[in-house]
RNA sequence: GGCGACAUAGCCAAGUGGUAAGGCACGAGUCUGCAAAACUCUGAUUCCCCGGUUCAAAUCCGGGUGUCGCCUCCA
């Protein structure tokens, strides 16, 4: 299995430190928001890459954070004359609430700031008996950035280059423009915690080290987050845990791109920001996660409404496709005979899928795969050769206990066909506001005139439906009705 | 100014040394009263440009151009 290593910037072979034990960390949210469909891709993406490292036989240790004290929850907390703590539990419950209804799979342990607070101490304590850190005159604490010669080794930074960038702000208590605070101290109306070094609380960086270390110890094997984080969130990081344990903190760090909008870059200041509750007003939650598997997770992404509705058409093609192969196995079926087609690619499905993603994770490829699957699968249901129409529902089982095996670890396909598929037609009768009772008497009028042989009418009645966005389909059976848009995209 | 990423058909996109996956759109066909759905076929002599390495490069190296990100809170 490869691994793209942002650190070496390759990809590399996955060799975790303990054999098959693998100790994983991904930077969570800072709750002081709702959360938005960034978050979610991060969310998504690494609770995926969990997901296939146990299907692979891995036992995967995953922990994220919640960052839930910060200058930002806190001024907003005051702004709505909260507790912070209170805003950031409140806060930390929507998000879940999110993601819950995106169906991520939870992270073994949800580490929170504020309920690590004497480990941070403990693990500050050590940094300033070591000689990486040091109390400013303020009452902050401060890491020694020169005292750690390595510093940059993640974001490719010189520390001498950065004194040069003019951003950096004068702060006369700091040994060195670069030093970044590991501990803050109170100011009046801010929540704080007692320290040896008075009323505080701590840095945004410290939080991250403090917790891997308590949870999953010294070194980890992945440690991921959004790209964004690099610098100066991880190369901080490394610099206090490797400082304090003398060990390496990471051996892959793993970075996933980030999320632009129709062309803007999403960020909570321009409040541009699609947030994860509007995607799933709009979307299934596998559509939205069909959008985020159809990219390599390490690129940036802009995403357009058209990348929502042709991941929306391509669910609904493969939710339909299963809903007939369920009715065909279901009619054809004979306990009897349990002889499969010559042809049968059942047993292609899972290495494919693996070979896809032992390479980084290359969900794209895989679900590419499934256009060829569903192929051939919807080659087979036209033939009504009955004398090789029970081995024809076998392969379809064998077909479709696979393809849930394999891309159940990315979460999808575990809705009821029916109900996917319904849900969807409601949503967009909803949205063409029209209602299928009116749909269905269109229908028997364009059948009974379909039966008088008036095609004149017929045809009328269709393209007046069509019109208003649905379309007919005729078979022996009857005539189906469905709505235009999940079929034909309008670039 | 410093650091980095990316550049593949009209569009989205996989592919990091062995001769360009997949999807959307377009076109043709099977089916159909006609359609739709489904299925079949069709598209890059070529991967931003210029050099170089190699038997062989979209893939490696050098230079250029362009787009974007980070350097301030950010997933």
């Amino acid at each position: 299995m490869k691994i793209y290593n942002s650190m070496t910037r390759q990809k590399e072979e996955f060799i975790p430190a303990d054999g098959k034990n693998v100790k994983m960390y991904a930077c969570g949210i800072t709750v002081y928001d709702l959360s938005h469909i960034g978050h979610a891709r991060q969310a998504i993406v690494y609770s995926m890459i969990a997901d296939y490292l146990r299907y692979r036989g891995y036992n995967v240790r995953y922990v994220r954070n919640y960052t839930d004290v910060d200058d930002k929850i806190i001024k907003r907390a005051n702004e709505l004359g909260k507790n912070a703590l209170d805003f950031s539990k409140e806060q930390i419950k929507e998000t879940e609430i999110d993601m819950e209804n995106l169906h991520v799979s939870k992270a073994d342990v949800f580490a929170k700031a504020s309920e690590n607070i004497q480990n941070i101490i403990d693990f500050v304590q050590e940094l300033i008996n070591k000689g990486h850190a040091y109390v400013a005159e303020n009452g902050d604490v401060y890491f020694d950035v020169r005292s750690f010669p390595s510093y940059g080794k993640l974001s490719n930074r010189n520390v001498d280059d950065m004194k040069n960038g003019v951003r950096i702000e004068i702060e006369p208590w700091k040994r060195d423009p670069i030093d970044f605070a590991l501990w803050k101290s109170a100011k009046p109306g801010e929540i704080s915690w007692d320290s040896p070094w008075g009323q505080g609380r701590p840095g945004w960086h410290i939080e991250c080290s403090a917790m891997i270390l308590n949870n999953l110890g010294e070194t980890i094997d992945i440690h991921g987050g959004g790209k964004d984080l690099i610098f100066p969130h991880h190369e901080n990081e490394i610099a206090q845990s490797e400082s304090l344990t003398g060990k390496t903190l990471a051996k892959y760090w793993s970075h996933c791109g980030l999320i632009k909008i129709n062309g803007e870059k999403m960020s909570k200041s321009l409040g541009n920001s699609l947030t994860i509750r509007d995607a799933l007003e709009k979307y299934n939650y596998e559509v939205i996660k069909y959008v985020m598997f159809s990219k390599h997770y390490t690129s940036d992404i802009d995403l357009l409404d058209n990348d929502f509705n042709l991941a929306e058409n391509h669910m609904y093609y493969f939710y339909n496709s299963i809903g007939n192969m369920l009715e065909y196995i279901k009619n054809n079926k004979n306990e009897n005979i349990t002889s499969i087609r010559k042809d049968d690619i059942s047993e292609d499905i899972i290495p494919d899928f693996i070979k896809y993603m032992d390479d980084d994770f290359n969900t794209a490829g895989a679900l590419a795969n499934l256009h060829s699957i569903f192929k051939y699968v919807n080659n087979i249901m036209k033939q009504t050769k009955q004398d090789t129409i029970v081995e024809n529902a076998n392969t379809l089982q064998n077909i479709l206990n696979k393809i849930r095996e394999a891309y159940g670890v990315l979460g999808l396909f575990n809705q009821e066909p029916k109900i996917f598929v319904h849900e969807l037609k409601k949503k967009y009768l909803k949205k063409l506001d029209l209602d299928e009772d009116f749909i269905e008497e269109q229908v028997k009028r364009r059948t009974k005139a379909k039966e008088e042989k008036n095609y004149e009418l017929a045809d009328k009645i269709r393209n007046d439906l069509d019109e208003k966005g649905i379309i007919l389909m005729d078979s022996k059976t009857g005539t189906n009705w469905n709505i235009k848009s999940l079929f034909n995209l309008q670039i």
